[in-house]
DNA sequence: TCTATTCTGTACCAGATTGTCCACAAATAC
DNA sequence: GTATTTGTGGACAATCTGGTACAGAATAGA
């Protein structure tokens, strides 16, 4: 599963032939290739070009299609992870750090190509029981972040859990719009309004 | 480009051996199929045989895949449109309407399977101009709806603009949280409170 | 019946597909 | 040095790809 780029790194050099590429460097590539490109459109040629390593190299070290691209989700959503837990634990403000946190989400880096998370739950997950287990981990840790957040700011955890799904759903719904059309200066502005309303007040279960 | 499912019925049969099979249900099989497998990994195989018709026919009548699949998502938005504005024309009270249609974006007909408007955007609006445009189409529409509605509400014309983008953007990320793992119920839950938070009031811009 | 027209099934094309194989290269161990 | 281990490049196989060609079937009109 993980590639093991080597957290531990050996004293010594096992014996054979070293690897004549980065292990790291590749799986990054592999990273915008698919997220770029997508998963059915993604040739293995494609792939070990975009990777700058041989066939050989590449089943030797990651087993298949869908094995690298499994780990290429794996990695990109655990950077995103740390993104977000960063930018929750330096803003002292749960509310400011929510919105922070929701323009991480929805202002994607390759804005053109919106997320890869997105992006490879769209295209496999009604089909790929092991894309819906990462994704769901995925969605579950981010979903905490923004929980522990709100109940920062006073909110109940059920209403913390409700009102996380549907600021991040918002965040996610609008990296959609803005592949359909949507200006990022439009994106911000509904991001921010919305997510204040959303954010206003801890809403107290009152009646129903 | 379209398909001419004889909307207006010829009085007569042209000349010729007459069509074997059902053009407009040939279609609505590649809506399906498109919908549930997504563009790249449909093959031609696949579709013809979904369409129950033979590659003959399929390049006769529809000429490529990529043209029997812009054909499918025109088809897919005009009817999800037709759907959005039956119910928005139904519901007295503007504010339900919207609700009303918020739900009849969010849930989709395939929940596993998403909407075949943001399955397509994801998959191929960031390389291809058409989808892309056809996209665009669909998104203003659906928008108008909303902002109509809104604006019966009370809404300024900004204020529209913005909180129609705010909960279409809601009701689509929740398809996506619906296939990375929630269930319909939270999708529900959730649509429904963070819609009545955005709906509440329409918002003077005071200050700022 | 004979012609014009439209549709259909099958064979076919040239190139792309994922994955395997193997001879050889480059390092360590002895 | 030799043996061993590991990595690499290119060839290869078998299948699948989107799309075309064409002979013949089924209709209308004469």
């Amino acid at each position: 599963m993980s590639v093991s780029v080597s957290s531990v790194p050996r004293a010594r050099r096992p014996a054979g032939r070293p690897r004549a590429f980065d292990a790291q460097a590749a799986l990054d590539a592999a990273v915008v290739h698919f997220w770029e490109r997508g998963y059915a459109d993604t040739s293995l040629d494609d792939l070990v070009i975009a990777m700058g390593i041989g066939r050989s190299s590449f089943y030797a070290l990651f087993g298949s299609k869908h094995a690298v691209m499994m780990a290429a989700l794996s990695l990109y959503n655990s950077r995103l992870q740390e993104r977000l837990a960063a930018a929750a634990a330096t803003e002292p403000d749960p509310r400011a750090a929510v919105l922070r946190v929701l323009e991480l989400v929805a202002c994607t880096q390759k804005p053109i190509y919106g997320c890869l998370f997105v992006n490879l739950v769209s295209e496999l997950a009604p089909r790929d029981a092991d894309v819906r287990e990462q994704c769901d981990i995925h969605q579950r840790a981010v979903g905490g972040i923004v929980i522990a957040l709100l109940r920062r700011a006073g909110f109940r955890l059920a209403a913390a859990r409700k009102q996380s799904g549907a600021l991040l759903s918002l965040a996610i719904g609008l990296i959609t719009l803005r592949k359909s059309g949507a200006s990022e200066r439009h994106v911000r502005d509904v991001l921010v309004s919305a997510a204040q309303q959303l954010l206003a007040r801890p809403p107290e279960p009152r009646g129903m």
